[in-house]
DNA sequence: ACAATAAATTGACACTGTCCAGATGGGCGG
DNA sequence: CCGCCCATCTGGACAGTGTCAATTTATTGT
């Protein structure tokens, strides 16, 4: 009766896992347009409609891959801020904003499957907590720095939106590749650069 | 001589205009993913592999789409400049700002064309005059505000950066789905809020 | 042990993009 | 006026793709 408790190995060991994996991979090599569900079963090494048992289809598995990737995001800002010297409010938004730059740019692909594809099952219930964790995190980020929580005070949540748009576009533009002055940057004048762009958010 | 609908033309007149038009139709109804060269000619009624001839594969059509999205953008940022009651170098940016985001929301599946595909061949030259022209337009934008040209002056090409990394990050979550408070707002409510956000860009 | 059932395979269908050999007809020199 | 060249367009072929249906395989509960 138990459904999807990963026990013991049934047929492949667990499968889910694995095509999670392969996915991830496949992805990041050729892109979301280029996705294929058939090369994912191939690179696992199971036939080509095995992934329909565990996602359904395509935008399921991308779905599962764009929740993923949203938990990946989350740890990104997280480790940024861990690594934070100050515990100065501002500091910490910075070290998010760094964190968000160094997934897009860490994962390029995973990042425009989140963002914009078409592709992806956008009412994932896993999809929309994970994402929803990853906003909630910035929104924590504009409390500490404003004393009020944006879900009360609409200012603040208007901080929110300006910070999210801020380095999201920044970010976004960068990827598009129509960003080339800071294209050619290297990562200590990139970082600099985005310090001098996101100050702009607070007036 | 006459270029109105006339039909069965057995060479049809031009058929790369009419590519070009049923493609953009194409593209706003079943998105970039779902685009089809196929579905493109079979809407203009010639054979699966005409559009080869003119713009050689699917990024070729996409690029030239691409193109004449840029020149619509600038199109809706000029319009709305052209509406504007002030002559004030601070109300022609956010004009600039509201046309973009007029554009977003009448093209989404072209916006997520230009800037997040993979699907596009990014070295095509009319394509990158196109983008060039509208990048040009927001950095005149800022230079009328500045007194100096971004391509001069640093820090006029840092605030060029942030007010487009600002209105573009604002656009592009809109279009994600993933900025539900905006998103169920009217147009007036939204625009309202907008220049609430696009403020915090001079300081 | 045996049957129930989840997991994975196989085959089919309708699509897709791209290549290639072949028709069609307009524009050009003669 | 004719006939030829060649860009334009056609239709078939091939290798992929996603998704559905019917089977086979192996694990689990009783």
């Amino acid at each position: 009766m138990d459904m999807t408790t990963e026990k013991h190995s049934y047929h492949h060991g667990d499968l889910r896992a694995a095509l999670l994996r392969a996915g991830e991979a496949v992805l990041a090599e050729t892109g979301v347009e280029g996705f294929s569900l058939r090369r994912v079963a191939r690179e696992v090494g199971v036939s080509h409609s095995a992934p329909a048992h565990h996602f359904g289809d395509t935008q399921g598995l991308l779905a599962a891959l764009a929740a993923e990737g949203f938990r990946q995001f989350l740890d990104a800002m997280q480790a940024r801020q861990a690594a934070c010297d100050s515990q100065d409010a501002w500091e910490l938004l910075i070290a998010s904003g760094l964190g968000y730059l160094d997934f897009t740019l860490a994962a390029p692909a995973l990042f425009k499957l989140m963002f914009g594809s078409d592709r992806v099952d956008v009412c994932d219930p896993d999809l929309d907590a994970s994402a929803g964790a990853a906003f909630d995190h910035l929104a924590q980020d504009i409390a500490r720095l404003r004393g009020t929580s944006p879900y009360e005070d609409a200012a603040a949540m208007t901080d929110v939106m300006a910070a999210w748009s801020m380095v999201h576009g920044f970010a976004s533009l960068l990827l598009s590749g129509r960003m080339h002055p800071v294209q050619e940057m290297d990562q200590p004048a990139r970082e600099a650069f985005f310090r001098q762009v996101f100050a702009r958010v607070t007036g």
